[in-house]
DNA sequence: GCCCAGGTGGGTA
DNA sequence: TACCCACATGGG
């Protein structure tokens, strides 16, 4: 495969080619590390359970506290909202954050009993309006409402997390506006929308922040940078 | 001992 | 809108 050449900035390059490079970056992470399989038939509410329990936390931790949820028999929403705040809380101390993780899932199965539990009732409208409902749920932002929209719900509402934002930028991809919905909005309007897509795109940024360097601009390990002779950085031609 | 991990809400200017 | 800060455990 040839080098796609010096990067430009999400401002300047053309729509079609931002599309292209987006797409051909995805193709070299996965050809690197291959699928991730992130929440693979947890079903829907674990994996809602565990996007709020992740919130700044390693994942090792957030599976201590799911085993422990589970070993009380406690992970379902009937089951959570009968549970007293202070036991919840002592069940998902490992995850961190503890007290205010135990009130932000009393918000969520509060919430989730308009719908009688019924989760697909829950997910069955626009990918928009869920996401706009879930930010309106004490304790979910932006990352945690487009967690829980595509991986547990499976509708195309691409994760930004810091990884993302680091990798973006290194590539010399960082939208104009730095917000959460500028770099969401460089994913929704230069791919397709398509769910399976965002998912295994997410993980794969991931799975390949942790892989190379968190300081130096450039690194070594990084499969999709490279020096240029004009010292210019490019995708690196594999 | 220090930094980091699949962030969010509340306060301030 | 843009910064701060508190929240807290566990691993390297």
């Amino acid at each position: 495969m040839a080098p796609l050449g010096r990067l430009e900035t999400s401002k300047t390059v053309p729509s079609r080619a931002l599309g292209h490079t987006l797409m051909e970056i995805y193709r070299r992470l996965l050809e690197r590390y291959g699928p991730q399989g992130w929440w693979p038939g947890d079903g829907p509410f674990e994996t809602m359970v565990g996007a709020i329990l992740a919130q700044n936390t390693a994942w090792r931790n957030v599976e201590r506290a799911l085993t422990n949820l589970k070993a009380a028999g406690v992970l379902s929403p009937g089951a959570l909202r009968s549970l007293p705040e202070e036991e919840l809380a002592r069940l998902v101390r490992p995850s961190g954050y503890f007290l205010t993780k135990a009130r932000k899932l009393k918000a969520l199965v509060a919430h989730l009993a308009r719908y009688g539990d019924d989760l697909a009732a829950m997910f069955r409208q626009d990918t928009r309006a869920l996401r706009e409902e879930l930010l309106g749920i004490w304790g979910i932002g932006d990352e945690t409402a487009d967690a829980i929209v595509l991986y547990a719900a499976g509708l195309p509402s691409f994760v930004i997390d810091s990884y993302t934002r680091r990798i973006l930028d290194r590539l010399g991809l960082m939208p104009e506006r730095r917000t959460y919905a500028g770099y969401q909005a460089l994913f929704h309007d230069h791919l397709t929308r398509d769910a399976l897509l965002y998912n295994e795109y997410h993980a794969l940024l991931d799975r390949h922040a942790k892989a190379t360097c968190r300081k130096t601009p450039l690194c070594s390990r990084c499969c999709l940078l490279e020096t240029c002779p004009t010292g210019a950085r490019v995708l690196a031609s594999s």
